[in-house]
Formats: structure tokens, sequence, C-alpha cells
DNA sequence: AGCGGAATGGAATAAATATTCCAAAACCGC
DNA sequence: GCGGTTTTGGAATATTTATTCCATTCCGCT
């Protein structure tokens, strides 16, 4: 390989793949299988190893090796590092980056706008990555066919139930919002038939909780929305659907839950029809 | 760890989710600290070494072996061959991912997702460039020298003015919200001394705008968060700051005004120190 | 057929990563 | 506070994995 060709490493996956069609007609052989190979599953470089993909591309090491370079890599590593982060990026050192924010002060309300504004747009892109539409599917379903929605959320998960409900509204579709004003929990408005929407992120909030244990108890169907799979209320619940949230404390920025939450109630409003 | 607990491994990444559930209660401080960064970051397994899933959890690497050895595991290794077995073969980059989403048709969950996902995106992006720094550093200071800062937001900017409140209140920084509980306004706690932060957009909301003006007619300094330099409230305001959002359908994705929200919270909590 | 340059495979080496082990620290029940 | 037990951090080791190098093979050209 000349010069020219190593120049430049391609920086996103799609780089990478336009490089790719371009050089496979110039390859020889055994540097066309791995070109090959590895344009029909770009997908695995990620998580194999050089010794895995040479077999199925059925080349020896070193000759995968070459091809890496011929792509512009310096080796092997470098360019699985292309496909590590692709699959979702800029997870590293985000914390710290707040952690500095909140302490500084970051300097001016310029520079925070900023910072909340990517910190918006990399939850976005997660959510639209990750998202389990399986999971969502199945609480629309759930929700749809509800005589009334119960909706709850304390804290900071409060502005997306308050939405939500909204929206229901707006959508006509029987929505109860359990603000718990005046401390009241309103327990006893969960009828057979309805169903109930739980949003709570860590540190997850009592109440939540315990409405929608108390939902499941008596059989009705708990649709969650958190952070994790393995937030205690996922293990209470009939759909759970986890939202990505690029997270300082009391600082989220909820452009995904809103996302999330606004699609929900859509579909469950047109569902209604 | 006791014999029993190191007989079976998860064989797929339900029973992992399940196993890691059932035990996180019962960990010591440390492997706590590895099954919750686990939990948050499953995906990451498939992709990481030992080192930086620690790294990530904050604790030293032999912690995160015996973690993995208590989840059933010989090591880390065999707990990292399940999910990348279990990786689930393309996702693809952003905008594939969102073409795919929508490609299950019009209305579908997926679908709406992908789109308020865009419209929230695009809100950010253009608040990042049409932001104006000199109102936002005038909204800062007005709040920050204010005694009590009063927030009103009704229908689709309540949720903003709650998480504004809920924000201040982290922060410390005395707040009352105008929610309009019961009909009564509060338009006697505003004090000499006290600011008060509007927040609507079309069609502006009669209850807001009347308090913006009352406040106002005493001499209290006002400043607005709404959608266009020409709405009804940025007459009457001392500082507007308009926020872009871009609408998909009915509805707002309220991105970008919560990220400016955000901002303005923690820039007034800093302020104040 | 024979020459020269490119391509190849595999063995040797370097680097990285996982895993174990143990002394020190923290914790707990008394 | 004291002895026993659990938990912890880090250094030492084992293992896997990437990378280089070079002798050999292949291929096109005259």
């Amino acid at each position: 390989m000349d010069a020219a060709t190593r120049l430049s490493a391609p920086a996103t996956v799609e780089e990478f793949r336009d490089r790719l069609a371009v050089i496979t007609d110039t390859l020889p052989k055994r540097l066309r299988q791995c070109a090959d190979f590895i344009g029909a599953h770009t997908d695995r470089i990620a998580v194999s190893t050089v010794a895995d993909l040479a077999a199925g591309a059925d080349v020896p090491p070193s000759a995968l090796m070459r091809f890496c370079q011929i792509m512009g890599f310096t080796g092997f590593s470098e360019m699985q590092k292309l496909f590590r982060e692709a699959y979702v990026p800029g997870w590293p050192d985000y914390s710290t980056r707040l952690r500095n924010l909140k302490e500084n002060g970051a300097g001016s309300p310029g520079a925070l706008v900023a910072e909340f504004v990517e910190a918006g747009r990399l939850s976005l892109e997660v959510l639209a990555k990750s998202l389990d539409e399986t999971a969502l599917d199945a609480a629309v379903q759930l929700l749809a066919k509800a005589d009334t929605v119960h909706v709850v959320g304390m804290r900071r998960a409060f502005p997306v139930a308050f939405y939500m409900v909204y929206v229901f509204e707006k959508m006509q579709v029987p929505a109860m919002l359990h603000d718990a004003v005046g401390k009241l929990d309103h327990r006893y408005a969960l009828r057979p038939g309805d169903a109930i929407l739980a949003i709570t992120f860590a540190p997850y909030s009592e109440e939540t909780l315990t409405l929608a244990q108390d939902a499941r108890d008596r059989g009705l169907p708990v649709v969650a929305m958190t952070d994790q799979l393995t937030s205690p209320l996922a293990r209470q619940s009939d759909a759970v659907l986890t939202v990505p949230e690029v997270d300082f404390g009391a600082f989220r920025s909820l452009s995904a839950t809103i996302a999330m939450a606004l699609s929900l109630a859509v579909a469950v409003g047109t569902a209604r029809g």
C-alpha cells in the first residue's frame, strides 16, 4: 500500500463504507475476501477478534491486518475502536464534564445552554438507537384498551407525567394525574379495567412505586417508564420503557423522556380512534 | 460467595437481568456499584474491557471480576461472551435507524418516536444557533438579585415552570410556583424585591399574561420565556428569552424549552452562590 | 520458461487484557 | 475496644489477542 492510501482513516461508519466500496475492486484475492466479508458483517467488527473475522473471511489473520491498514487504520484495534464508539457515541467523561459544570458554574449562561443542548441531543440520539419497539408496542396496547389511564410521577418525573395527561386530555383519552396534592393518594380511584403508567428515575420515589404495586396487586396492567430495566419499578410492570437520559443529579435534560412520553401518548390516543 | 451462588451462569440476557435485580440488594458497597453500573450500561459489556467497565463503575478491576463470579460466570470473559452473542446485529447509525423506524408506517409508535426525536434535535440545534446571550445574561441578573422568584406557566408551559421550580428548590433558591390549583391566583404573594418569570406560548394563556402584567404594574422585573419577540408577553417584560420549538403535529417536544429553562435555573442558582 | 514485483501464510514477538492471590482495611457482633 | 469475618485494592501472573516480519508462493510480462 502506498502512502497516499494510508493517509486518512475513516472517521465515521459512513466514511468507512464509502472507502470500502471504492477500494474493493482494486484489491487482490485475499484482501478482496476480507473486504467482502467485512462489508457483509460490519456489525460484527465491534465484538470480534482478528482471529474470528479472519476465520469468517477464510483468510489468515495477517491478511486481515493488511486489510485494516489498507483501509487507512494503523491496525485492527484502531478500526475496531471506530465501531465500538459508533455503537453509542460519547459516553465517557460526560459525568466529569457535568461535574465541572456544576462546580465552576461553567462560565457564562451561554456556555450552560450549549452544554444542555449537547446533553439533550445526545439523549435523543441514544433513544433513537436503543428504542425497544416491542416494549413500546406492548405499552401502547395496554394503555389503549384501558378504561382510564392513571399517570403517576413525582419530582423530576412530574413534568413528564403532567405533560402526558395534558396530551391525553387533548386527545380525549380519559386520564387521571396522581399528583399527591395535599398528600392524598388516590389509590381507590383505580378501578377494574383501568391501567397505570408509572414514571420514575433513580432515586425512585416511594409514592410512585407504592401506587404501581397497589395497581399490580389488584391485577391492573402497569406500564413503566424508567431509567433501567433493573429499576425496582421494572420488576412489577407489564411493559417497561427505558429512557436513556444523560443525567447529572437534579439536572436531566428530559429531552428523550419527553419524546418518548409524547410518542406514547399520541400513539395511545390514535389507537383509541 | 458460596457454591450455591456460583452454580448456574445466566444463559440469556433476560436471566442475567433477573439475577442482577435479585442480588443487587444483598451486595456490599463496591459490588453494588458494579451491579448498578452494569445494570445501567448492559449494552456496553459486549464492547468493553474489564478496565473500562471498572473505571466506569469507579471500582478496581478486581472488584468487577468478583462481581462476574457472583453473577455465576467463571470470569469476565464468559460473561462478555453472553453479550457478544446476544449482540443485535446492526444498530445502524442514527440517521439509518431513524429511517428504519419511520418505515414501520406513519402513525406507528416507532415512527412517532422518530418524528419527535427529530423535532427535538432540530429545536435544540436552532436554539444553539439563535440564542440571544445578551437577553439571557440580563434575565439571569434580574432573577439572581430577586428575593423570591415567582414562576408561572400554564398548560403546555406548566411542565417547564414546574421543573424550574424543582431545580430552584434543589439549588436553594427561594421560588414559588403559581400553579392556579383551586383557581387561586397568588397575586398578593408578589412582594417588593421579588421577580417573576413567566412562560407562555401561543395561544398565550390568560392567567400568565395577567400575572405578568400585575407584577409589572407594581414595578417588579418580569422575565419572559416565550415563542416570539412579538408575543403579548414580550411587550411587558424586562428580558425576553425566545425559544424556537419545532412542533410535530399539535405537540411540542419542549426539548429546547427545557434546555433553556435548565440553563437559566442553574445560572441563577450559581450566581446566587 | 524465466524474471521481478506483488501477495501470502505462518511463526515469532509485542501488547493488551483477564484473572488470581494475598495482605491490609473495614465491618460486625459482642 | 476486641476477635473474627467479610470486603477491598493492587501487584503478580496467566492468557488471549494484535502485530510484525520474512521466507515462500503466485502472477503477469517478455
